[in-house]
DNA sequence: CTTCGATTTCTACTGCTTGTAGAATTAGTT
DNA sequence: AACTAATTCTACAAGCAGTAGAAATCGAAG
């Protein structure tokens, strides 16, 4: 996997409300929770599926208005994409320090924890 | 600033080859790193100027061929990103504990030993 | 100063991605 | 078999990145 996902603004705006809910969602109930930008539903569809092609989202082909969900958890694909960043360094640790130096002290805090001992 | 930097390919080369030098570089320089590519030297210039534009590379006016260097050194580049990844989650700590998880035990050492204590 | 060559900036085109949606096709229901 | 909802196909505009020629500029040499 080269070449860093990068996501639209719509696909993006799409993304966020597949993520906010457990559900599957069909592409009118996307269309409608979108309903201030008056889009139509061909519109829904194709972004949908050009993100099923870039592996965001599955799909459910069962139900007749396919039902459509994130493929990973925003924090799984956040995470993911953070790896990826490090992943293309070539000194690791180095980054890792000016991150972590970076970081506010609460944060610092909830890493020590979340690296546990 | 809203929407992540991304870089082309041959951005990405020539940031590269700025990053692995501590010199400022000509596009003639560049040009000649990159020989392979038989590019010309206008091309160089065009993509140094956008460089410049996104704020990636600071441009030494003084000499008459120019001289580039990159603003950020690759690792504060990259943690710049990893912290740019970050701040888009609502929640932090969660896409924090994935990212944690997914580090191999030597580098989750290596943070340990970064923050301290 | 005026000219000339090196260098930089402007303009431009191509291809790819994303937003957008109508047209055509498919599939379930009566 | 026909009708309608839903999906897929096709298409176009706008913006970005790769690419580079044309035009403008600048410094040096005379």
């Amino acid at each position: 996997m080269v070449g860093m996902a990068t996501l639209g603004e719509l696909e993006r705006s799409i993304m966020e409300l597949l993520w906010a809910t457990d559900d599957n969602l069909s592409a009118y109930d996307l269309q409608e929770e979108l309903a201030d930008r008056k889009l139509a539903s061909t519109t829904i569809l194709t972004v949908l599926s050009r993100l099923e092609n870039k592996g965001f989202v599955t799909r459910s082909r069962d139900a007749r208005p396919h039902r459509y969900s994130a493929a990973a958890t925003r924090e799984e694909h956040m995470a993911d994409l953070m790896h990826e960043v490090l992943g293309g360094a070539s000194d690791r640790t180095a980054v890792l320090e000016r991150f972590v130096g970076q970081v506010s002290p609460e944060e610092a805090a909830t890493l020590r924890r979340l690296l546990g001992q």
